[in-house]
DNA sequence: CCTATCATGTAATCCGTTACATGATTAT
DNA sequence: ATAATCATGTAACGGATTACATGATAGG
């Protein structure tokens, strides 16, 4: 039950615990991605390390399986639901940072013509794939998952825009 | 001289060595914050380590001053520019997550209205700041910083845009 | 002069990635 | 049956963040 500090990965996992009851690591695996890992991916090791560091803070409990394959089940307890509902009640004023390996190569002067096109492949790609699953997912009541797969559109319509205009002329505003 | 990865954090000593000419750590942490730093920034620790660790591989070369404050001055060896122009040569296919805290409590259920508002600030914010760097670096051929700024401001407006919806109803499209 | 801040660097810690390893299932 | 893949987990490594620490410079 010691003191650790909270990563985004602990609030992951607490709020996958908290959408799912109770889960084992790999079950979070599979929640992670068909979900957040669309814009938030983690390694699998880290859904078996991260819960068992919740665990010595008394966030989550474990029950392991005594028969067959003895997995590990966890489940919020009330200290974890209590560390989760602050976390959400204390809106961030956190930004994240680009730190996008195009863009880093674009800075230090890349040729801006293939770098466009490789990107513009792989975010075309990406941004299908994010309408794919918004249009699957046509609920009514807007949830947090569905806000945020808005968010990621959003930006990978940006992105396509902004290697677009880049993949043909090498360049912004061509003469404006 | 070991072999080791380069990762972007390799790339961006690399990059900004072969700007610079030569540098010392605390030369590069300035250029950092005024440049890259605003889509990509380092713990100014890392710009003495990694240095250390080119010099150890040989892409970069150390001289350290004898009086005063002996400051290590770095330099890129030949092998150095040829690793940073054999990664600026081939076009990254990699495509960064958005890993953004605010759009992580939203997708966990946080109310979308104070949220909203305390992203709304920050992101105004640096927007602000980035069209004020534009403007100030109004220089007519588009270098990769410049070009690297403008994908920042359309990303900071996408943002804006997002969260500003968001502000207004807690919801997206309040009916359409 | 003294103190606060800037400049410069090292050390410790820790999270995240990578690698390794093995027990179940499914397909052929 | 046997190979291949899925499921499940641990161990090792390394880069990044955090903390610590001290030498210079400027301001009062």
């Amino acid at each position: 039950m010691q003191d650790l500090r909270l990563t985004p990965t602990s609030y992951i996992v607490l709020g996958l615990l908290n959408f799912a009851g109770e889960a084992t690591p790999y079950q979070l695996k599979q929640i992670v991605g068909s979900s957040i890992g669309n814009f938030w991916s983690l390694q699998h090791a880290q859904l078996y390390s991260e819960p068992e560091r919740l665990a010595a803070a008394g966030l989550v409990s474990v029950e392991q399986e005594h028969e067959g394959r003895r997995r590990k089940r966890y489940r919020l307890t009330s200290a974890g639901r209590d560390a989760l509902r602050a976390w959400l009640s204390a809106p961030t004023s956190e930004m994240s940072e680009l730190r996008d390996p195009g863009l880093l190569q674009l800075f230090f002067g890349a040729d801006p013509k293939p770098l466009a096109e490789a990107q513009l492949a792989v975010h075309r790609a990406k941004l299908a794939e994010y309408e794919r699953l918004r249009d699957l997912a046509a609920t009514r009541p807007s949830s947090g998952p569905l806000l945020a797969l808005e968010a990621g559109i959003g930006h990978g319509r940006e992105w396509v825009r902004f290697w677009s205009k880049l993949a043909k002329t090498g360049d912004l505003e061509p003469d404006a």
